[in-house]
DNA sequence: GGCGCTCTTGACCGAGCGGTCAAAGTCCTA
DNA sequence: TAGGACTTTGACCGCTCGGTCAAGAGCGCC
């Protein structure tokens, strides 16, 4: 079930679509019910099961725009010239451009993951595809096995970034001393993640 | 509301408190309802409501005894003597041990921080509680502000070990190429996570 | 005007939810 | 043996949920 699918590319099915979305971003996957996306939709709960055949589609399609915009992002990035330091780079800017971009995505993701969430398997398919893109962009740059491997580092450097959207505004404000999410907080918060790169890189490079 | 509030320390209540921890464990909070703990503790449905003044305290004690459980293991870390690296690498060690001893623990707090959910403050609070503890561990030993400071260290380590708890079962045996929750591949973390931290920790010191 | 098609509505369904409560069971004590 | 306190049950309440469906509304076309 895609957007194509739809009985017609209608403009109520759309706003459907963009009202569960917007649901989503805000309060998760319990805040989403067919009722509160036709009322922010503007329209009444019958047409939800109208133009889509289930509540569960509909959340699978607005996951779906998610990850696919994302794998855009990343598979330019992925596929940058230059040698491994600035190609790593790259994709850290890209996956933290993506992120700010749009807030919701960690929670959203890790909300699946973490809630064993009805989608998951959608979601543990859409990490796999990410996994297989960054492993073509750093291809025999790392050992293929241990605790030095790829997956280790893919891991680690989705968790370091991830973790900040999902986890800043818990410890706020008030804790933080800035606004986590704010241009200074966000700024910040690359240089670490660069930092950390920088020393993973030269670790790596003095074995 | 904590166990030593309940009408009695009745073995009934104490064996729903058992079987909403044993739920949140295996489905998270939304496999939580007050007629599952009930069956799971093998009585009525209404002696839920007799011993807890309502589902959410009883889910709130569930959850706090995971923390404090935490809170201990972490203490006896954080006053380890010794050097800055000999303390991280305790700290980092009794943190992993907590989690491979209880596995739902790393799930459980993420799901209430990525999904919004209605024990979100008590997360926080305990979330804060962890970070003071740790601070205290490292006064000192780090910037008080900037990319490299304490809470940036803080949120990338326990990314690096909770988030490995959440994702690896999604990646799955057959992608991670060994039983990512078996003793070998639980090793195999527990050495990439200690890595990263020597990695950084030399890193500060060629500041 | 009236047919036919798409779109929209609102009433309705069965199920599960948290929570209440009167009644019954159980067990100790006087 | 009778009473009373504690424990347990099952029926019940109001509510929300995803989903269905018959009945219209609007509209273009013959």
């Amino acid at each position: 079930m895609t957007a194509a699918d739809l009985r017609l590319p209608n403009a109520t099915a759309l706003a459907l679509l963009d009202a569960a979305q917007a649901l989503l971003a805000e309060g998760g996957t319990k805040a989403l019910s067919a009722r509160a996306v036709a009322e922010r939709a503007g329209v009444r709960k019958g047409l939800v099961f109208y133009y889509w055949p289930s509540l569960d589609a509909l959340v699978a399609e607005a996951l779906t725009r998610y990850y696919e915009a994302q794998l855009e992002v990343l598979e330019r990035a992925a596929t940058t010239e230059g040698e491994l330091p600035a190609r790593m780079h790259a994709m850290v800017d890209a996956y933290l451009d993506f992120a700010e971009s749009s807030h919701a995505y960690a929670r959203i993701v890790q909300e699946q993951v973490a809630g064993r969430g009805a989608h998951l398997e959608l979601v543990a398919t859409h990490l796999r595809d990410v996994v297989a893109l960054v492993t073509r962009g750093l291809e025999g740059a790392l050992p293929a096995r241990g605790p030095l491997s790829l997956p280790h580092f893919h891991l680690t450097l989705s968790a370091l970034m991830v973790n900040y959207f999902t986890y800043a505004p818990v410890f706020g404000r008030a804790w933080w001393g800035k606004d986590p999410l704010g241009r200074a907080g966000l700024a910040e918060r690359r240089a670490h993640v660069h930092w950390v790169v920088d020393a993973c890189l030269s670790a790596l490079d003095a074995r």
